[in-house]
RNA sequence: GCGUCGGUGCCCGAGUGGUCCAAGGGGACGGCCUGCAAAGCCGUAAAGCCGCGGGUUCAAAUCCCGCCCGGCGCUCCA
């Protein structure tokens, strides 16, 4: 049995889906306005490793990530730089994609746009002010009600009069409003900006009408996992659920959201300004050694992420890797169908359990340990054992030394020089074995001896 | 202030009533293996008891109460 956390109620329930053996997830992705951060990528590693490991359980998993290509620091980030909106959606949202690319992040089966549902948006819009859920306020915009839905606040756990207390709190009130809490579905065209036409006048969309038009759109109105970054949870995705259940719809049925990336003890945020880029970050080190830190963390615990953190990380991906390379010459690459039961059952009870990676972690180096001893023994478990580590792996996203197929340009040179040194060590000749050892090393290149010959790597 | 999550070894980080459980990773030390390394395996040390103080229980890191400290949220944010 499946379990996740429900934001929604605070505990983990199990976790049913709606259609027999389909899952839907709705993800928020990126405003693309910036640089893509440390944060992003932990999120996108949060649907990653969701979607993963449901599709490895045998779901059928149909997975959203929105792009919201429209909103005020799209807008201020234009007039900032002297480009239009779409020029600063475009270039942050290449940017985006390249690091997804890197980390190895599975794409979505859709990645709607926006801009591309302001039809859709206007269609909720005009259902919730058919539904007495909004109001039009003349030059301003349309409104949505807040006291008009009993629901509101469930997913922060809070009293509309609650969150009218703080209200105001870091951001000044806006007059248009009958109550503070009502927020913007339609912003009324003002000079300097896009708009688009609308049974309101000209304007553009406005919070979180966005994420409620394409995952219906492409969802339906009832679906399964609807996720993100926990700063989203209030107001953004309070607001999408008040948005849907206005209009009608059940919406998402378990909210699912992963815990902040800080730095010294702060969130890192674009707005605090002491992000580091993901681009930077992948530039310095190995994109698994990033996943595996993540995994190696809950997703509901904020973690610290810096070099004393990643530095291990990169050592733990090395000792993989020399074992993948180990197994591969042993003739165990993975393709193979034995695996060790034990080791599986292990680590699906750990991710049926909320997602617990670090638990499947420690199963995944328990496995290798295992292994590794299995190997040296030349006992016949060891076919199993390597497999499994290999699959297992493979189902958090993380692919293990060159499987890739990667081909390095110097390997036949590299080959050559360690013919050379075999014969020298056959020959006793270790002085000469060394100096080739030596020469290896300085191109970069590690050797490890072992019972079935020499491998080596970068 | 209100809501919420958390404070575990040298570091990161699991564990949320009972094999005296403190997983796993990194680091340290010793042994085996190796011509020597590297890798691997085996073992050891390291948390005087898991923020502090009470309490519940036959039994708590794990439940309850209070306190201290920190993160996040309270309409920019993954």
């Amino acid at each position: 049995m499946i379990e996740f956390t429900d934001s929604l109620t605070r505990t983990k329930r199990p976790f049913e889906p709606i259609r027999d053996g389909e899952v839907s997830i709705y993800w928020c992705g990126p405003t693309v306005y910036d640089d893509p951060h440390l944060g992003h990528a932990r999120s996108a590693l949060g649907f990653d490793i969701l979607t993963r490991y449901l599709r490895w359980r045998g779901f059928e998993v149909t997975l959203v990530r929105n792009v919201t290509d429209i909103d005020d620091n799209i807008i201020a980030r234009a007039a900032q730089r002297g480009l239009s909106e779409t020029e600063i959606s475009q270039i942050y949202e290449a940017a985006y994609l390249t690091e997804m690319d890197r980390l190895g992040i599975i794409s979505p089966d859709h990645s709607p746009h926006a801009t591309d549902y302001v039809d859709e948006m206007i269609k909720v819009i005009a259902t919730l002010l058919d539904r007495n859920m909004a109001y039009v306020v003349e030059g301003s915009g349309v409104y949505f009600d807040v006291s008009a839905l009993d629901a509101y606040g469930a997913l922060v756990n809070r009293d509309p009069d609650e969150l009218r207390e703080s209200a105001g709190a870091r951001v000044a009130l806006d007059d248009d409003k009958a109550d503070p809490l009502d927020f913007a579905l339609w912003k009324a065209a003002k000079p300097d900006e896009p708009t688009w036409d609308s049974p309101w006048g000209p304007g553009r969309p406005g919070w979180h009408i966005e994420c409620v038009s394409m995952s219906v759109n492409l969802l339906g109105p009832h679906f399964d996992i609807h996720g993100g970054g926990d700063d989203l949870t209030f107001p953004h995705h309070e607001n999408e659920r008040a948005e849907a259940l206005g209009a009608g719809q059940p919406f998402a049925n378990y909210w699912i959201h992963n815990a902040m990336v800080q730095v010294e003890g702060e969130k890192m945020s674009k707005s605090l300004g002491n992000f580091t880029t993901l681009a930077e970050m992948l530039d310095a080190y190995d994109p698994r050694a990033f996943r595996l830190l993540v995994l190696q963390t809950h997703y509901r615990r904020t973690m610290e992420i810096n070099a004393s953190a990643l530095d291990p990380a990169v050592t733990a991906i090395e000792r993989l890797d020399t074992f993948a390379r180990r197994a591969r010459l042993a003739g165990f690459d993975g393709s193979g169908i034995a695996r060790h039961e034990p080791s599986v059952d292990a680590f699906r009870n750990a991710m049926d359990d909320d997602l617990s990676t670090p638990a499947a972690i420690a199963v995944i180096f328990d496995t290798v340990r295992l292994a590794n001893a299995a190997l040296d023994a030349d006992d016949p478990t060891a076919e199993a054992l390597c497999n499994t580590v290999i699959e297992l792996s493979a189902a958090l996203g993380l692919v293990l030394d060159g499987a890739d197929g990667a081909v390095d340009d110097d390997a036949d040179t590299i080959d050559d020089l360690i013919a050379q040194r075999s014969t020298a060590r056959e020959q006793r000749d270790f002085a000469g074995a060394d100096r080739i050892r030596d020469e290896l090393s300085a191109m970069g290149v590690t050797i490890e001896d072992g019972a079935m010959g020499t491998t080596w790597h970068r």
